[in-house]
DNA sequence: CCCCAGGTAGGCT
DNA sequence: AGCCTACATGGG
């Protein structure tokens, strides 16, 4: 993928690897929003981005380039990946073809657990409402936007406080910083092996199976792994098989047959799924 | 009024 | 181990 530094941040020469919309807009973060000028922009911790379309490609506006060049994992190259997907799957050419753009997103690890205890159960309008209220209370003021709370910040909070902003039940999990602090304290986590960092992932309180897998590929960058929810028990007995299987069945079942390819599918089949127009 | 949303914890068998 | 249900809240 072609890029490189500029003086206000990233130049993105190719659109078929980099489409902001598709990136952004496909359930796998929640603190972005399009601005006055019609361009989105992005939050990340205490880091934001502005992507410009300009000419053949996209200008990113950032006083942290080196942060976002690994946020978006600009360093990988998806048109061998999207190759080797419509090899094995024909029928997600089309798919692909209307996502052209589409990456998957290394993000913080503690505002994906926080983001996707949230998304529990819950709609994505809702989530998004939900967190930026958590970040509008208890993230530092910047230049124009609000910080996502420190780690530090958050574990003080009370289940009252999570009330407040409307999580509801989830209020109970997200005040349970215990079981959060515990996991994070622990040592080379990202040189686990998915097996035993989704064992870890699942004694968080509020993390299930779904959730750990959401955390496992949008922050760990583990893709042999399949996120289910309600839109994937739906697509898996539209495209790949009408055995009765459960949900935790469905995700081992597709991770068996796709490896390291099985993140990539589910996310083009959610962003298929589920966007609007 | 109903039903639904990127499910999970706790209790039961 | 696997199945069942309650669960807050905002939007359609």
């Amino acid at each position: 993928m072609k890029y490189f530094l500029t003086e206000c941040g990233i130049r993105v020469e190719n659109k078929e690897e980099f489409n902001p919309k598709h990136i952004l807009e496909c359930g796998q973060i929640f603190r972005f929003e399009i601005n006055s000028k019609g361009n989105y922009v992005v939050y990340s911790l205490d880091k934001m981005a502005e992507i410009e379309e300009c000419g053949d490609g996209y200008n990113i506006f950032t006083k942290d380039a080196n942060y976002f060049i690994n946020f978006f994992d600009l360093d990988t190259d998806y048109s061998s990946i999207k190759k080797e997907i419509i090899k094995k799957l024909p029928f997600m050419q089309e798919i692909i073809e209307k996502s052209q753009g589409l990456r998957i997103l290394k993000q913080d690890v503690f505002e994906m657990i926080v983001s996707f205890i949230v998304s529990a159960n819950n709609n994505i309008k809702r989530i998004k409402l939900i967190l930026n209220r958590l970040c509008e209370r208890c993230g530092e003021v910047l230049d124009g936007y609000r910080a996502f709370p420190t780690k530090e910040v958050f574990c003080s909070l009370s289940e009252e406080f999570f009330k407040e902003i409307g999580a509801g039940y989830r209020a109970n999990y997200l005040a349970d910083s215990k079981s959060l602090k515990l996991f994070l304290n622990k040592q080379d986590l990202s040189a686990m092996p998915t097996i035993t960092l989704r064992q870890e992932l699942l004694k968080i309180k509020g993390v299930g199976p779904k959730v750990a897998d959401c955390i496992l590929l949008f922050a760990f960058n583990k893709k042999d792994v399949f996120p289910v929810d309600v839109w994937m028990e739906r697509v898996y007995y539209e495209f790949f098989s009408k055995e009765t299987r459960n949900r935790v069945q469905i995700s081992k079942y597709l991770v068996e047959k796709y490896g390291n390819l099985a993140g990539y599918i589910q996310q083009y089949l959610f962003y298929y799924k589920t966007i609007k127009n």
